[in-house]
Parts: C-alpha cells; sequence; structure tokens
RNA sequence: GCUACUGUGGCUCAGUCGGUAGAGCAGCUGAUUCGUAAUCAGCAGGUCGCCGGUUCAAGUCCGGCCAGUAGCUCCA
C-alpha cells in the first residue's frame, strides 16, 4: 500500500481507527446529553462500531437522533483527540464514578499500561490509536443503526447494557451507497422471500422453531436429499434409518445426559426412576453407533461409512429461533466414519471433498470459510470430556490434517464438541452473518464409552477413531441460505418447478395438458397456467415465482408442433420442439446447471 | 433465557382525542380469447394475536401470555 493511501478506507487499520474514533465521539455525545449514563466498552468492529452504555431509561430511535445530531456538532468542533499514560492508582481514581471502567482497570495485568484519550471535556480508557482530531470524521457520513440489549462483558449472568450500533464513511455517497445495500439485502431475507415463495410458514399453534414446508419448500429439500443419499453411496456409504428417540439409558451412556439434558425434548419424568424417560434425539451419534455394534467388527471392515438422512430435535432457547435458520426440529445429513488411526487421513479428506464438492454444486462454496475448532482447557471436565491427552493428540492429528490438505482456516478457541475438535465450514449469508453450514468432527471418546472395537491383524481388540461429519449439514438452513443466494431464482435442478406452461387462448388448452404431461412424464417439474388472462399477465406471475421456463403455445406453434420458450430471465429462446426443449431442460438438470 | 420493538382479512398497509373497521393486491363470479411483466366489472372476506383489567364505551389505555423482528448469551 502506497504512502498516501495508509489514510484512506482502502486501508482496514485506518478504517478500524475512524470507526473507534466514531465510537468516542458517539460516547462523549451520550455524556453531554445524558451526564448520568455509565460508560462500558465501545470497540470498531467488521463494520463499524458499537458502544455499550448503562442507561437509567432505553434509547429510543429518537434518542438516537439526537446523539447523531450531538455527534455531528462534535465533529465540526474539530476537537483534538490525546493520549495520556496515569500510575493504576491515578487512573482508579480518575474513573470512579464510572463503575465498568474500574473494572476493567483491575483486570488490567499489573505492568500494563493504562493508557487515556481524551476529546475536550471527554476522556475515555483506551488503547487507541484514534485519528488526530474529530473534525476528520465526516459529519454527515455516519448513521446510528440500532440499539440493543448486550450482556456486560459477554456474560449471560451479569448485566444487560444498552448497545448502540454505528455505521460511517468518509463521505455521504458512501454511506448511501451502504444502506442501499443493505436495504437490497433485506429483500432477500429468506425469512421474508421464503414466505412469500411459500417455501415455508409457521403457525403460532404449532410453535417456535418448528416450520411447515410448504409443497414447494418440501419438494427442493427433496432433490437435495436423493441427490446427497446418492452421491454418498456413490463414496461407500451405507444408508441407515434409526429412531428418532431412545430411553434415557443411551444419552447416559453417550453423556448427552450430562452435557446437552436442557437442550433435548424429554417425554416423561427423569426424576421417576420407576417409570421409563425417553428423549427425542438431539443427534444421531449414539443411534448409529448401534448399527455398528450390531456383530464383532473386523479391522477389514474398516473404514464403516454410515449415512442418514436424520430428523433431530433440539430444545432452543425461544430466543434464538430464526425463520429456516435456526429451529427446534430439523433434519441433516449426518454420517459416521468408524476408522483404523491409520484411515484418518485419508477418510477426512473424502469428507472434506464430498463437503466441497456438495457446497460447489449449489454455489455456496464461495462465500464458506474454515473453522478449526478447539478446546479450551480452562473448561476441562466441564464442558469437556476426556484427558489433556487425548485432546492434544486429537487437536494434533486434525491440524496435521488440514496442514497436509493446505487448508485455510481461522482457530475457534472453545468452540468444539464436547468429544472432540471441529472442522466447522462456515457460510457468510447476505447480512454478512456467519453459520456453521457443515462439520467434521474427530472423535476419540465416544467410541470407547459405547464398547466399539475392532479385532485388528494381529488378532489385538483396538478402539476405532470415529469421524461425526456432515455433507450438506441442514436441509433447512441450507434451503434459507440457497433462498438468499439466489433471491428465491435457485438453480433449475432444484426448483421446484421448472416449467410452466401458458397456452394464449382456450383452443391451445388440450396441447398444453398434453405437453405437460409429456414433460412430468420425463421427470420435468412442469404446471399449467390454463386460466383466462392475458399472456402479459401470465409471464408476470411466473417471472415472480422466478418459474426457470415459460412455455408459451398459441395458434402458431399448434401448427408447427413447436413450443415459444422464454426464461425467467427474460431471455426468448424462439420456437423449438417439444423434443428438444425436454433434451435441452434434461441436460441442464442433469449438470446441475447454474446458469438457468 | 435476556433487553428493546412489533402484531389490524392470505399479503402490503390506513384507522385522528377511546365512540364498535377501510384500501390495494391475492381469492371467487361473470364478461373478455388476447403472442412475452398487471383486461374490465361485480362479490365475498376481519371476535383487530390470545386472555384478563380500566371505562357508559377498547383496534386504540393497563397487565399477563403467545408469536415475530433486531441484538446479546447459546448453537447445526
Amino acid at each position: 500500500m502506497s504512502e498516501e493511501n495508509l489514510y484512506t478506507f482502502e486501508n482496514p487499520e485506518y478504517r478500524k481507527t475512524y470507526w473507534h474514533t466514531c465510537s468516542h465521539i458517539m460516547a462523549q455525545a451520550v455524556k453531554r446529553l445524558w451526564p448520568e449514563v455509565l460508560l462500558a466498552i465501545g470497540p470498531a468492529i467488521d463494520e463499524g462500531w458499537y458502544y455499550d452504555f448503562d442507561a437509567p431509561f432505553s434509547f429510543t430511535p429518537e434518542h438516537l437522533e439526537k446523539i447523531e445530531a450531538e455527534m455531528k456538532k462534535i465533529c465540526k468542533e474539530r476537537i483534538r483527540l490525546e493520549r495520556s499514560e496515569k500510575p493504576r492508582a491515578d487512573a482508579l481514581a480518575f474513573m470512579h464514578s464510572e463503575p465498568y471502567k474500574v473494572e476493567l482497570i483491575e483486570d488490567l495485568p499489573v505492568d500494563a499500561v493504562i493508557s487515556f484519550y481524551t476529546q475536550g471535556e471527554f476522556t475515555d480508557l483506551c488503547a487507541g490509536p484514534h485519528l488526530d482530531h474529530t473534525g476528520r470524521v465526516k459529519h454527515n457520513g455516519f448513521k446510528l443503526t440500532k440499539s440493543c440489549g448486550a450482556y456486560w462483558r459477554g456474560d449471560s449472568n451479569r448485566k444487560m447494557l444498552q448497545r448502540i450500533y454505528g455505521i460511517g464513511f468518509p463521505s455521504k455517497e458512501e454511506l448511501d451507497a451502504y444502506l442501499e445495500k443493505q436495504a437490497e439485502a433485506l429483500k432477500r431475507d429468506h425469512n421474508k422471500l421464503g414466505r412469500e415463495l411459500e417455501f415455508f410458514t409457521t403457525v403460532e399453534e404449532i410453535g417456535q422453531g418448528l416450520p411447515i414446508l410448504l409443497p414447494k419448500g418440501a419438494r427442493v429439500i427433496q432433490t437435495l436429499q436423493r441427490w446427497i443419499e446418492d452421491e454418498e453411496q456413490k463414496r461407500g456409504y451405507l444408508l441407515t434409518k434409526t429412531p428418532l428417540m431412545a430411553k434415557s439409558d443411551l444419552y447416559k451412556i453417550s453423556g448427552h445426559w450430562d452435557h446437552y439434558l436442557d437442550g433435548m425434548f424429554v417425554l416423561g419424568d427423569p426424576t421417576d426412576e420407576t417409570k421409563e424417560c425417553f428423549a427425542l434425539r438431539p443427534m444421531t451419534c449414539p443411534f448409529q453407533y448401534q448399527v455398528y455394534l450390531n456383530r464383532a467388527r473386523s479391522y477389514r471392515d474398516l473404514p464403516m461409512r454410515l449415512g442418514e438422512t436424520s430428523t433431530l430435535f433440539r430444545n432452543e432457547d425461544s430466543g434464538e429461533m430464526h425463520g429456516l435458520i435456526r429451529v427446534r426440529q430439523f433434519t441433516i445429513s449426518e454420517g459416521h466414519l468408524v476408522l483404523r488411526p491409520d484411515q484418518l487421513e485419508e477418510e477426512f479428506k473424502g469428507c472434506l471433498e464430498l463437503a466441497k464438492y456438495v457446497l460447489d454444486t449449489v454455489g455456496m462454496l464461495e462465500n464458506c470459510s474454515f473453522r478449526f475448532s478447539q478446546w479450551d482447557p480452562a473448561r476441562a471436565g466441564i464442558k469437556y470430556e476426556g484427558t489433556a491427552e487425548q485432546w492434544e493428540e486429537a487437536q494434533s492429528v486434525m491440524k496435521t490434517i488440514l496442514d497436509n490438505l493446505g487448508l485455510e482456516y481461522e482457530i475457534g478457541i472453545d468452540e468444539a464438541a464436547f468429544y472432540g475438535p471441529k472442522l466447522d465450514i462456515q457460510y457468510k449469508n447476505v447480512f454478512g452473518k456467519e453459520d456453521t453450514i457443515v462439520t467434521i468432527q474427530i472423535d476419540m471418546l465416544l467410541a470407547q464409552k459405547f464398547g466399539m472395537e475392532y479385532t485388528d491383524a494381529d488378532g489385538q481388540k483396538k478402539t476405532p477413531y470415529i469421524i461425526h461429519r456432515t455433507s450438506l449439514g441442514c436441509y433447512e438452513r441450507t434451503l434459507a441460505y440457497l433462498i438468499e443466494r439466489y433471491a428465491g431464482a435457485l438453480p433449475l435442478w432444484m426448483m421446484p418447478t421448472q416449467v410452466r406452461v401458458m397456452p394464449i387462448t382456450d383452443r391451445a388448452h388440450q396441447y398444453c395438458k398434453d405437453l405437460v404431461q409429456q414433460l412430468e412424464n420425463t421427470g420435468i417439474h412442469t404446471e399449467g397456467d390454463y386460466r383466462s388472462e392475458k399472456l402479459g399477465y401470465k409471464i408476470r406471475e411466473a417471472q415472480l415465482q422466478k418459474i426457470p421456463y415459460m412455455l408459451v403455445v398459441g395458434d402458431r406453434d399448434m401448427e408447427n408442433g413447436t413450443v415459444s420458450v422464454r426464461t425467467r430471465k427474460g431471455d426468448d429462446l424462439g420456437a423449438m420442439t417439444p423434443a428438444e426443449f425436454t433434451a435441452k431442460c434434461l441436460m441442464e438438470i442433469a449438470t446441475k446447471s447454474k446458469e438457468i
């Protein structure tokens, strides 16, 4: 980066500094308006900044407007920001009326440099860096976007503060462009579009996190499931179907009863030992292991790759549910691979290849990143089972595999499963939010708990490794992301209705009906629009419903034995015979083309 | 679970100071038979999320619950 570019928005460091100064300006404005409001923390984030406050009232949109107005003044005042340092005792005395700052100072290491930034009458505890004066912030280039609750220090046992988020740019034009982009993303929101296009709905009486997949959504998921099951078959997976619930005994062996009880739907009273107690399954592992345990296994049986289209139930907290992204009942492309240690690397690679192939095919890979999710030794025995040695071994094996693959990844501390480390494939949605879409986990504990073993070539009984993995993750979540990714216009092969036939007059009805049946017989999802509406109206409706192909049939086509083909992109492909169209369509479906 | 906000026909929204609900689209019926993004007319559709309270009177005010949204915490 050239010298003059250091101080531009192109430079992420500068951008963070700019936003960090914005957060101080915001805090200063709040203090000017309401001196009684207490300050917590206010960092720059990936897009903008926030500041957490403890206020005796709730910030409303009107409050935000007032703060914005005061911030504009501060920008125009061009106040210098000056750094200073204080010894610990002085720092504590200086901040004595700000209890959150006092706590932050007290938690700093003994030898830490305690620095402050002062702008006019406002001084904040801060490591910096900052812009040199408040006039550097463009007074009409920022906006406070929302206020909401946030726990002090991210701890749900502590007080909930109020967080105000802001975003800012060096010009009004850039701000407007950003806001415009956000508004565009909102239109793709699966929770809105998915309901409008009738992929899914919800009903109060059924409850939170329990969406109804309407015919269109159900069809997309069916298409994906058939494809995944067939693809796994090709890759040596064995399909299983195991029960959706089990007695508590099973979960006690697996450890889920100890680690996951809050997240389970329990049927019956777990405290009544005279009666059997069941629970809906929150994961497939202990069920699928029974397939392996069905008889004695030899090293020759390994690797054993088990796959299942598996419905799971998790009792999420009520505030967590969101559209099809976070639900209480969902179906995943689950799988467990039972392995000898020497097969671990090769099989792990196979899982990753499958996941990448699947994500690439549906068009989601480009927005994915990889996270190596590790344990946090500080929570050994609480969140995590097994010994430090077992964890170090599994994590080092995984690290070697990932490094050998040359995979770029981030490390996520305290993101592991209770039984082992994970490679999580993170998907970034149109709003820039991340969620796990696929996970591949190495498990060194559960096989032992369930008494899974194999007889090795040397006649010794040995405990296998297990890989837990998904190839497409959760179908509901994937559907949500596909709706967003394609704004509802999914690639042809996934579309619930691929072709709509529309007669121009009643004279063409029979021709169209025959055509629909003919296409449906070849496996192309087709429907007819026989209403006595004008062609333009039918086209418009099909277009709004994102139907890939519209086949228009009038007198001319009937005479020539053709159909007139139009795409949802608005291209007129002209007249072709039904056979020609069928061949073209089937080819595009078979190749899973993203073009249409 | 926490904080804040929201809830009016299938959808998008209006509804004044508390006086018993209104539109567009969709739907239905009829007319229209039309060549690539909205034909015309008529009809029907609402216990204002649910339960309770205040009041002569509640869509409107208050409380509880349910559901949704943003974020926090947790997670696929």
